[in-house]
DNA sequence: ACCTGAACACCGTTCAAGT
DNA sequence: ACCTGAACACCGTTCAAGT
């Protein structure tokens, strides 16, 4: 076949699609489902023609990156930095959560996007707005940002989501658990992880809450 | 040429050896530079005879993934739970510093290995130990475990470790910043992070401070 | 029991060739 | 300017064949 203008009817490949193409791919399946071959076939195209508006694959993770940092509610300079604060680390948490390939493709970035700076600068803008000085605005940052990250990495580990709808899968986990070699782990998990109610949410807030309180009291002693 | 037996100086392939070559490759190359054909010579075997050894390469991943929490030192049980705990997040932070590959791996993992579940039951059992409830136990490790994850990613997505001896690097970075759109950052880099005597290791340990002081406050009110 | 070569179904990327 | 097919250098894994 010919190389070939692509029919009237299709929309023309530009960068932009590209990257919508690409989080799409990547939402539906995770990582290992983001390839340029699948991508071309998912435009409708040869994997070789993405190449006129993508430098490489490693853009395009970089890219999708930077959006969906974009994604993430940006706190505003003057709002009071406690619930500020706590409103930007939940909607971090539901962003990654909801685009978990990105725990997966963050670790191996290198460079920040344009995004993902502006974001942090409105982190530090209104911890600094709020009376935190340029030492304890860094600690705060880089404190809750670790905080996120790693909170968002233990649940997307956690086999299942919910002991209630998953109990077949609560089952064969613990079918190969060593329980006389992990006495207080089995403990945790039956007596608390495993009971009605239980939800990884609550323990993220928590833990949030005990963050935010820490900082509070480091900024008014 | 035939299928031989290996020449009489070679030692035979193991499940152990082929893990200790599989760290070993990771430490040098990083995740990309892991393979199974690569595996192989490295043992001077073909890649196929791994199989032998080994179901897959997820096993093998899997493995060495629980190698690296083992190499982590665990509390024992009556140590004082804020000494203990601070020297295992520590310690879990110079592990996986000096394995930054894990990271990469570890947020693709489904099923903790028995070293992880070994060295949770440790944390646990420090905690249950020294008079911590099962919810706040439970609390306390998901805290705990998130900050040391959150804050070695952050690390390792640093562009240079420290401002001295990477001023070339440091000037690059800074040469693409958008320095009016991100004015805090801007200030945080230069007036905090690029000063002389600053050290990522200080702002974990700062954080980790605040983190324990909190859950000190929340097992004696 | 253990190792091999060939093969299959994939990758990212380059390049000359087409329109 | 944009798209194509062929090619290159890689992957993980299966399988029949060797010793």
């Amino acid at each position: 076949m010919p190389a070939r203008r692509r029919s009237p009817g299709t929309p023309p490949i530009t960068r932009e699609r590209v990257l919508d193409a690409a989080i799409q791919l990547a939402d539906e399946g995770g990582v290992e489902g983001l390839s340029m071959r699948r991508l071309g076939t998912a435009l409708g195209v040869q994997a070789m023609s993405l190449y006129n508006h993508v430098p490489n694959k490693d853009a395009v993770v970089h890219a999708i990156l930077d959006r969906v940092v974009d994604e993430i509610r940006r706190p505003a300079r003057d709002t009071p930095w406690r619930e500020a604060q706590r409103d930007r680390a939940r909607s971090a948490r539901e962003v990654y959560t909801r685009h978990p390939w990105a725990m997966e493709l963050i670790t191996a970035r290198t460079q920040p996007g344009l995004a993902t700076l502006l974001h942090h600068d409105a982190i530090l803008g209104n911890l600094r707005t709020n009376g935190f000085p340029l030492p304890l605005a860094a600690h705060a940052i880089a404190l809750l940002d670790a905080y996120v990250f790693g909170a968002v990495l233990q649940e997307l580990a956690l086999p299942f989501q919910s002991p209630e709808e998953d109990a077949p899968v609560a089952e064969e986990v613990m079918a190969a658990f060593p329980a006389d070699q992990a006495p207080f782990l089995l403990e945790m998990i039956t007596d608390h992880a495993m009971q009605p109610g239980y939800a990884f949410t609550d323990e993220f807030d928590w833990g949030l809450e005990l963050v935010l309180d820490g900082l509070e009291r480091r900024l008014t002693p």
